[in-house]
DNA sequence: AATATTTGTTAGATTACCCTAACTTTATTA
DNA sequence: TAATAAAGTTAGGGTAATCTAACAAATATT
């Protein structure tokens, strides 16, 4: 089916709201809205062109669900969106915080043959630069289990799996600590006052970060 | 200036035309409106918005030209265009006939930084996979001599230098003979009758082609 | 439970790009 | 040069995506 640029944003939309959603992968007109920064009549005109189209099933007033049809549809935006990513950062030397905003672009290119040629050229990867998994053409996706460094004690060990927060200065901020995807963190103490934490990021003098910081970052033990 | 997808396009078709009225960059509603798939009416409508931008200089019922601004976004357009096609060509294996579909969504992404990693990835080319010129960030292009091969003599050496015709059936056709930018040619025969031409491609048996076919490739002497 | 708040929808307008049909201007040709 | 043909423009309309303002439904609060 072809999709505009506009649709293929709205069920990338809500793809990602059913991940935030843990629990419950339906998402409201208002939280959908603020999302892709328009108001809310707006998500609900295009609500009405999505369930003609059988990509999302909601009725008036009631929560949105992605269809079969819908998720794979955000699943393969997802997986040229994570791909590009991984080439801009891999061989284009892109830094961390700026690939996502071309990446929003690549995304909506449409050709088949690039997509699975430049997985290819990238030699299969698993995962993009900020450690979200990379779905296959199939629509699988990798699943790791990842907890957040918040959650650690005194003593554990791990290694950065995925960036929560994604926002430009948190990823400035782990740029400026050498903290990448796959770097070892050890916690040296937590700090139960604040929930800080002292840590060590390879083999670096220990520092402290913020329990703000701690809850921004997905760690693997 | 921010430069909307139709516009850059209307931009690029100005730019092409004036490149293949040799003499006078000029340019006609029709011509543009046909060399672009929509109906003059639209061509018209938009023409006074570039006017407006000032990118474009004309008069009601006069000829189209380009202003000064409006070349160099062109210009700057058709650089994205030959690097993503050499992209799609040299790195992901994409064949001759299939880089300008794709290259014609790629050349739209905005981000100088993409523009130029991406052409020093690609090694700073000259020419993309048909031959022509690529033009450089300050908006020149390396300039070539090109012939006809229809112009050559008997027992004229040459080797291709790019492709005039770009249709995807002269593209495959190139492909099966086992043409490319740079294959060495050599004259054998001008059929006067009807301006046919026995050449010799590389080390291969000596063939016949159509003078369609000499017109629609260039060669370097 | 009645009221207030939040959430979601409808109606009507706007902008960008495209169309058809009718018209005007410029170019060609008999 | 007058008639015809070609080229270009205008007027009026359609669709996609957006908005604001007003309204309706669902949820939360006292």
């Amino acid at each position: 089916m072809m999709l505009s640029y506009t649709e293929e944003n709205y069920l990338k939309a809500l793809l990602k709201l059913s991940f935030q959603n843990e629990d419950k992968p339906e998402a409201g007109t208002n939280e959908m809205a603020a999302y892709l920064g328009v108001k809310p009549a707006t998500a609900t005109d295009m609500l009405k062109k999505l369930k003609e189209k059988n990509l999302v099933s909601y009725q008036k007033y009631g929560k949105i669900l992605l269809t079969d049809i819908g998720r794979k549809s955000g699943i393969a935006i997802l997986r040229k969106h994570r791909l590009w990513e991984t080439f801009l950062y891999e061989k284009l030397d892109f830094s961390w915080d700026e690939v996502h905003e071309v990446a929003e672009q690549l995304e909506h290119i449409q050709s088949a043959k690039l997509v699975d040629k430049l997985e290819e050229f990238l030699d299969f990867p698993e995962f993009d630069p900020h450690g979200d998994p990379i779905p296959k053409a199939n629509g699988e996706m990798p699943v790791i289990t990842k907890t957040l460094l918040s959650e650690l004690k005194n003593g554990d060990v791990c290694k950065v799996a995925a960036i929560k927060d994604t926002s430009t200065l948190f990823l400035q901020y782990l740029e400026k600590l050498h903290i990448t995807i796959g770097t070892n963190l050890s916690v040296i103490e937590v700090i139960a006052f604040d929930g800080s934490l002292n840590i060590q990021i390879e083999d670096a003098d220990p520092r402290s970060v913020s329990m703000k910081f701690a809850e921004s970052l997905f760690v693997q033990r």
